[in-house]
RNA sequence: GUGGUUGUAGCUCAGCCGGUGAGAGCGCCUGGUUGUGGCCCAGGAGGGCGGGGGUUCGAAUCCCCUCAACCACCCCA
């Protein structure tokens, strides 16, 4: 097409109607969040490159081949953030945070991960997170957890899955590698091309296999739990009972691990069918995470929702209902000489609430109504020269017909009777 | 990064075993007598077929390259 500049890829803009179905998103995140006593920290959508070296982890596929990253003019490497916990964990840590002092954080924005678009899957894509610092209690993973599923509850999305696992901690987890390698390895020739792959890349996956040849090698598979030690089992059914005795469902997913390295412990994620490939709307887990500067790392648990995906599965479920976008009033005018005092209407309507596309076009009525209907309004308000020499202005109602004269002061009367439901809406 | 599918007016798409002039629906603009929308009718604007190269007397239609989109693998939001 030509004269077409299309945005990068994996990127894109957002019109109404669907803006207003980000608003609504981030404003009931906001809402949710705040009645948990979480409180919103915006960070900056690049750092230094290292801060997310360091925190995610030099081998994860983020750092190794998805991350944005440049060089500016002081030479310093800089990384547009894949993810949001790093950079709230650096700024906690750059406020300062007294041994035993928690902080709740919750933020939104976009992300950037340079990976092939998809379906769900955009390069710069937008999450609404939370992050709990400061506590080792698994009574804040469960209570994490729980405000997750508030929200998705809040915005409709209710047909979902919550899988959640343990990875123990990283000692642990090397050994639970090591334990699934050894089981595994003999069986190499066997297994389907993906978990030849999967042995040397991520072995926890190949439990998740659907190859029906690896069937019943997964079945005899070693247990996780059973490497784990007593404190990690503990700290996770503390997690499940929890949820349990909130009458939470979920799911054990054993193959769950996630793809950051700083988890430890519990991790969880939420899944939409019917999203396709991509179907985790929500994830998150324990983690404990060090950033340049930090002499310890600092421990918290969190998650991330993602806008975009919560955007599809409400299609799914039918929630998805757009604001109605048009004017309350739109105010035709058949003067020539009399826009100025049309705008000076306008702004009065507007004083008092109303939405007021006002023309400044001089064309035909039929062209003018025409356009009051294109836009959507619920009424129209005429001035031609024959109200504007009586001092009164006609008002139509587009969506019953009905058509009267209105002086200034009875106008706002008039609006309240024809208009009053949308601007009622409007208010909310 | 790999693979599959696709790329023609603002949108959805037809045309594509090469051969007069590039189409439909929707949308948009104007008009259907003098100041009125949504329905209907009539006109009109708007693309040269993603881009580049090649084959041919001749290509939107064939070949190559490239870009982009969608979907999938991988991973995840």
């Amino acid at each position: 097409m030509a004269g077409k500049f299309d945005p990068v890829p994996g990127t894109g803009d957002i019109w109404e109607p669907e803006a207003s179905e980000w608003v609504f998103l981030e404003n009931a995140a906001r809402d949710v969040f705040q009645t948990y006593s979480y409180a919103e920290l915006r960070t900056p959508v690049m750092e230094r490159t290292e801060l997310f070296v360091r925190g995610i982890g030099e081998d994860t596929d983020v750092v190794q081949k998805e991350m944005y990253s440049f060089e500016d003019r002081g030479g310093r490497s800089l990384t547009l953030r894949p993810e949001g916990t790093a950079g709230v964990i650096r700024a906690i840590a750059n406020a300062g945070l007294n041994p035993g002092e928690e902080k709740r954080i919750f933020y939104n924005g976009p992300m950037f991960r340079g990976e092939k678009p998809a379906s769900g899957r955009r390069r710069q894509f937008h999450q609404v997170g939370v992050e709990a610092v400061g506590s080792a209690n698994p009574f804040v993973d469960a209570e994490s957890i729980l405000m997750l599923l508030h929200y998705l509850d809040r915005v409709g999305v209710t047909n979902r899955r919550l899988l959640l696992n343990t990875r123990g901690l990283p000692e642990e987890r090397k050994s639970v590698e090591d334990v699934l390698s050894g089981y595994f390895s003999p069986y190499t020739d066997q297994l389907c091309a993906d978990c030849q792959r999967r042995l040397q890349t991520n072995v926890w996956r190949i439990l998740d296999c659907k190859n029906e040849g690896c069937q019943p090698i997964i079945k005899q598979a070693p247990v996780i739990s059973d490497y784990l030690s007593q404190e990690s089992r503990q700290f996770f059914s503390d997690v499940c009972d929890a949820l349990s005795r909130v009458g939470v469902e979920y799911e054990i997913a054993p193959r769950l691990v996630r793809g950051l390295d700083y988890y430890q412990h519990t991790v969880f994620e939420v899944i939409h069918d019917g999203l396709g490939a991509q179907d985790a709307i929500a994830g998150g887990g324990r983690y404990r995470l060090n950033v340049p500067g930090l002499k310890k790392p600092l421990e918290g648990v969190g998650f991330a929702a993602g806008t975009e995906r919560l955007i599809m599965a409400r299609q799914h479920e039918g929630q998805y209902q757009p604001a109605r976008m048009g004017p309350d009033v739109y105010l035709a005018n058949l003067m020539e000489g009399a826009i100025p005092e049309g705008l000076a209407l306008a702004e009065k309507l507007r004083n008092a609430g109303w939405r007021v596309y006002a023309e400044t076009e001089n064309k035909s009525l039929k062209a003018q109504m025409r356009k009051a209907d294109k836009l959507g309004a619920m009424v129209a308000v005429i001035r031609g020269e024959e109200e504007v020499n009586r001092g009164v202005v006609t008002c139509r109602d587009l969506t019953s017909s009905e058509q009267t004269e209105c002086t200034e002061a009875t106008l706002h009367q008039w609006l309240e009777q024809h208009v009053a439901g949308a601007v009622g809406t409007a208010a909310c």
